[in-house]
DNA sequence: TATAATAGTTGACAAAATCAACTATTAATT
DNA sequence: AATTAATAGTTGATTTTGTCAACTATTATA
């Protein structure tokens, strides 16, 4: 049955993902922390509201996670000049470099871990992902 | 490239599975305790010490939960006889009610989930799922 | 018998997260 | 134009989560 599989999977995965958990990498960073740095990486000039939806966190705790990144010189902001409200996140060189640290490292977690895959089931696993995402993206609307 | 991949999968279920995130249900109980619940309704007269493995966390941040879980009298437990160092761990019939409850929530937001999607799709979805979780499972040991 | 290992508990603490009230700015309503 | 509502972000106070090390009790190992 559809709906029990689906939550069977979804356990299992939650699982999965629970291996990269938090400290992974040791650093003076938490996990919330480095999506966040994560996130301004991959979307440059970011909005925190908007990294309030992707990260689905609140607004007061990510003011503080940004605040800390500035403090750490790992992000800046600029304000923006149509609306004084908001402020546009970047990373600063840092910032990047720290960026790329974890992203090396998650590469090379993952790569530990599909090493004994064979090409044919790497393949199937792309594609297996590929049409989870591709099927969910048709009908559920993530908060962006 | 798989690697980057699997973490864009990696970083999008992290999302979907966030729909599922705490309180979901408005209970005075966490997502945690709500875990550990459904774990002891899934493997009647578990230990501790095996809870700690499936739901990773440490045993002192379980121990507290598990005794709030009595206390509250959906969890009872029983101390084995051949070795009184471990307990055995089962819902009570109150506890039997709320996972029931829980898990007939949980089965009625999945199925709000993919209401729009046609017998094809949710047979695929089913089917990649299946696939992800069999080749992983060959490669990675997740502890239990 | 002594030593080590395991299951679980406890106290003290730290980190993570929430909540409501607040400022500043812009958008919408009249 | 003036008032009201909405949005972006901040701050203080607090609660909830989670960690760490030390501890008891019990069993396994040397």
């Amino acid at each position: 049955m559809a709906i029990k599989d689906i939550r069977h999977f979804n356990r299992y995965y939650t699982r999965v993902l629970g291996i990269f958990d938090n400290n992974v990498f040791k650093l003076k960073y938490s996990l919330i922390e480095m999506r966040t740095l994560g996130e301004i990486g991959r979307h440059d000039k970011v909005t925190a509201q908007y990294l309030c939806k992707i990260l689905n966190i609140d607004k007061s705790y990510l003011s503080r996670i940004i605040n800390k990144l500035i403090k750490e010189n790992l992000v800046y902001r600029e304000r923006s000049e149509q609306d004084n409200r908001y402020f546009y996140l970047s990373l600063t060189n840092e910032g990047v470099k720290l960026n790329e640290y974890v992203e090396k490292a998650s590469d090379d977690k993952i790569q530990e871990l599909i090493k004994d895959l064979d090409d044919a089931e790497i393949k199937e696993l792309q594609d297996s992902m590929n049409k989870i995402e591709n099927i969910l993206n048709k009908h559920i609307k993530l908060e962006e």
